[in-house]
DNA sequence: AGTTTTTACGCAACCGATTGCTTAAATATA
DNA sequence: TATATTTAAGCAATCGGTTGCGTAAAAACT
């Protein structure tokens, strides 16, 4: 049973007596068809059950209404928002997507690049592995001419797409939100320092302590490297084991925020009074912790469609010329109760 | 800048004076081509910066190495473990997978089938849209002999892959652990009776009643739409507005259980003392929340790689035929704070 | 040396749609 | 009526690999 052959525009033109290259006008409304035989196609195509082979126009066009999109894992509540505003905008101006995982690793997102690249996407979006610091890997799709969007983790440097948020701005903003809160000893969970993002919210911490004249002690910055839950743990245990624990926590994601909000409160601290915390993400569980854990809005899903759009726009352009673009979203703190103090 | 020429197997081949088909051989290895050739054309081949035309290929072959996933929406955490494990599975054996989303309507899921369709697919994975009641949409798939496997929200029939889990006997394992810790009077916030696995769940709590001589109250049984906060927010009050409001709650979700959560804790009863609940899925907010949600595990990433597992089986086969497999997981009931009342 | 077998490679069709160029027929113009 | 123009459609090459079949050369055998 099973594996009925495809109706292809050989069998329209036999049926109908005609030769392909007018099946195929026909099929799209070409000009040089008289109405009559495109209406003949056409019928003739819905009633044969016609489907066009997608893959036989890529390979004649060299393109392929397909979006490739490389990010470090999909079950992350940011990750998923984000692809989800990338398929949302793609699938409305009739793209796939295709998605693949570096798992955080170097050498996976060099393979999953290449995958992308055999497979000739139309377009690249690509969110940095923590490992990564080469991109070597992309520069076959510049040379190629094919639009490439960097998005969150980006890379410093490289001439290309890139949609991201003001991470120094919006660390600065939490600092200081908890220094208004009246926190004069504020730690900070931070992420590798190689990678960008959290390089930048470092310094808006730094800069916002420095702004208010507080003394900026690197015993308070705790670096992490992969920004899970138990890391968050460790770092929250050894920041309220110095001898003057911090009064406040700014962590880079909302993870470790929680797990620093659980660790807190399992040795009896209060929340805020006695600590107060502020995340980065706005991701779900930030709401159900109790007390709700203020954080940084991270628009997601915002971030994916303008990605797409990036790619679509780009696609639309005649003129084939590499194009440095920084895109930056806005993003605003959310007071919870973790650190409302007044 | 841009748009250099790839480079194909021609190139090689007028490089090396030799015919496109040793070539092509000599890259796969073929036992009919001498070492000595194989070797320089692999050589050639690394030097140039050849990379084969994925679409050349599959349109030869009429293979794809693509598998396609329809699912309601990405950035649910059930549903990111899902593509989790299909994607990891898939990337392993080579195969690619392409995302799209029918954002639980109907007719969204009709198009995508049959964008995924017109792409080629080598084989596709399905949860269903809450809207969807009919199934036809997929024969297509079956006739032309491309695996089909349904998971999670599956048809009630259809000849093909199924992978999931016992929604009856976790729901009943969940009720049965409430009555066990003393409730009586147990309601149940349930999915809509036509999809399959909350009717299901539905009639594991109804039995798990039953077997221990308590009252089935319709009363106590609210259906909600789409099991998001807000509709288990209103199903909560609903419930506690109850002239005999219930001690215990199963709901369907943990969103929705989540949510009774909070609206039982903000009008001042105890949990698990005044009102026990167990929720389903076990998302990450389920131990983030305090209590701590009791839940049955769904084991979500395992699901995905069963799902791909399918697919890969079944395209090494060399009997086309259709098949009829259900696949059941396992699942089990995680006791947090919230149920645990000895 | 003559015959059979093996080895190594080439020829050409094929997958399905697209498109520049050509051409036959229909219509318009002189 | 003869010629120019427009309309409608077909021919054949092309995109880049793949593969069944054929064959010359080398190796093995009598």
């Amino acid at each position: 049973m099973t594996n009925n052959k495809d109706v292809t525009i050989y069998d329209i033109a036999e049926k109908l007596n005609l030769s392909t290259s007018t099946v195929s006008r026909a099929l799209k409304n070409h000009s040089s068809i008289s109405k009559k035989t495109t209406k003949k196609v056409n019928d003739a195509a819905k009633e044969m059950g016609y489907t066009p082979n997608t893959l036989a126009s890529s390979l004649r066009s060299n393109k392929t209404k397909t979006i490739g999109v490389l990010i470090s894992r999909i079950n992350r509540p940011f990750m998923a928002s984000l692809i989800s505003g990338i398929e949302e905008t793609a699938q409305k101006a009739g793209y796939n997507v295709i998605i693949t995982q570096s798992h955080d690793s170097y050498q996976d997102e060099v393979d999953m690049a290449q995958a992308l690249y055999n497979s000739r996407v139309s377009g690249i979006i690509c969110s940095l592995a923590m490992e990564t610091t080469k991109t070597d890997h992309f520069q076959q799709f510049i040379d190629k001419g094919i639009p490439l969007v960097f998005v969150d983790r980006v890379p410093k440097e490289f001439n290309t797409y890139r949609v991201m948020i003001d991470n120094y701005s919006a660390a600065f903003k939490a600092t200081k939100h908890l220094i208004e809160q009246g926190c004069t000893r504020i730690a900070h969970i931070a992420g590798l320092k190689f990678r960008n993002i959290y390089n930048e919210r470092e310094r808006g911490y730094r800069d916002a302590l420095k702004q208010y004249n507080l003394e900026v002690d690197e015993d308070l910055i705790v670096h992490v490297k992969t920004m899970s839950y138990e890391e968050g743990e460790k770092a929250t245990n050894k920041l309220l084991d110095l001898e003057t624990p911090p009064d406040g926590i700014f962590s880079s994601n909302d993870t470790t925020a929680v797990a620093a909000i659980q660790v807190a409160k399992n040795r009896g601290l209060k929340i805020p009074e006695d600590i107060a915390v502020i995340g980065f993400n706005n991701d779900p569980i930030s709401h159900i912790i109790d007390p709700g854990l203020s954080t940084i809005s991270h628009p997601a899903f915002e971030m994916g469609k303008t990605c797409s759009k990036k790619i679509l726009k780009h696609l639309k352009r005649s003129k084939i010329d590499s194009i440095t673009e920084i895109t930056f979203l806005n993003t605003e703190v959310i007071v919870r109760g973790s650190s409302k103090r007044k």
